[in-house]
DNA sequence: CCTATAAAAGTACGATCGTACTATTTAGGC
DNA sequence: GCCTAAATAGTACGATCGTACTTTTATAGG
């Protein structure tokens, strides 16, 4: 396990890689990242980036899961701050929405953009992604059941947290490719009215 | 106006190649097709090859004109060829599955999964994308104004083809990373139910 | 069948990719 | 402050990328 809070040379260097390197996955897809631009990027030469993490594919790995981290500290654990029931579940989108939109994201999710890069491919990229989203999802049904409870619904977990997943992307793709600045209001007011229903 | 119907030897080529370059990009996606690889998947030289487009952009532009096409006889006409009302809605995210689902496209729609690799960036293959993308979506929003007169509903054009887009997406994540075989059951499901309440 | 022309192959070139290996610089414990 | 070890830079190598240019092969009209 390393430590991503240690303060040595080589944990801050790191930081601040992987900090460069989310910023430019935004922009330009996980997959599309290179050693030399990013440590062009960084200030570093391409072996003095490279010595931290040795390849390509662990610098991918360790991308999404630097990524994956500071979703659940901004939106997970803030969604789940919020009392079970109808709150938490507008909290989910809320706070999903605003990480989409967030200055340090320009080209919105860099992780929802990595799944349709890596789904037809093999290897540990592919797994961690994986791994990522279901932990997400299965998030999501766990809330909308223990709504279920506290609100009296019956709303199907799976096919709510396929809609949540699906506004997410919806809005990601009508922001950002067909610049409609009315996306993420839209996709707000839809899970909202689809939680009532 | 490139003739895709004719028949002399460099169109018969031309069409090959655009037809295994679909098969390619629905695996690995559009962005990472190789002038070299698709030559050697289609028996032909890389110089050979690039001579019908000159570029490896005019050829990605090539591969979503060509898939674009296809797209609207299989699913756009088909969808609309049903009387409009409720029965061309269901027929729409029904053909659009089983387009999703089709066995030339063993990696998911290529078109969806571009969008998210070049939202981010400039140039001819966004915005032919961009084009496509918005096309299909206005296409969507017509077919539900129309059931709004047709059935007498009240449905929201714009959110209810944002909801069309997502549940298509979050159906083709779920199918091909999350391998969930359930996936495209429940997006019509959800489908049918959003168009009910 | 011959030939003009289209189609494909061959070749080459500079750029950039990931990565291995070596050299140099920098950091931190004594 | 020195000295070891960590951190970074330098260099090199083979592979592959897109693309320009030249040569060969195949096609189709007369």
């Amino acid at each position: 396990m390393v430590d991503y809070l240690g303060s040595t040379k080589s944990q801050r260097t790191r930081r601040h890689i992987l900090e460069v390197a989310q910023r430019d996955a935004s922009l330009m897809g996980i997959d599309s990242l290179t050693i030399g631009g990013l440590a062009q990027s960084c200030g570093l030469s391409k072996s003095g980036l490279n010595a931290h993490f040795g390849s390509k594919e662990s610098l991918q790995v360790a991308v999404i899961d630097a990524t994956a981290m500071r979703f659940r500290t901004d939106v997970g654990e803030q969604a789940f701050a919020k009392p079970p029931g109808h709150a938490r579940l507008i909290a989910i989108m809320e706070y999903w929405i605003g990480w989409s939109q967030h200055p340090a994201r320009p080209g919105g999710c860099q992780l929802i953009a990595a799944t349709f890069d890596f789904d037809g491919l093999e290897g540990i990229v592919r797994d961690t992604l994986q791994n990522w989203i279901e932990q997400w999802r299965a998030a999501i049904k766990a809330a909308v059941v223990e709504a279920n409870v506290v609100e009296s619904l019956n709303l199907d977990p799976d096919r709510t947290a396929s809609l949540a997943f699906g506004l997410y992307m919806a809005q990601h793709m009508e922001r950002l490719l067909l610049e409609d600045g009315t996306a993420a209001k839209r996709a707000r007011n839809t899970w909202v009215a689809a939680l009532e229903a």
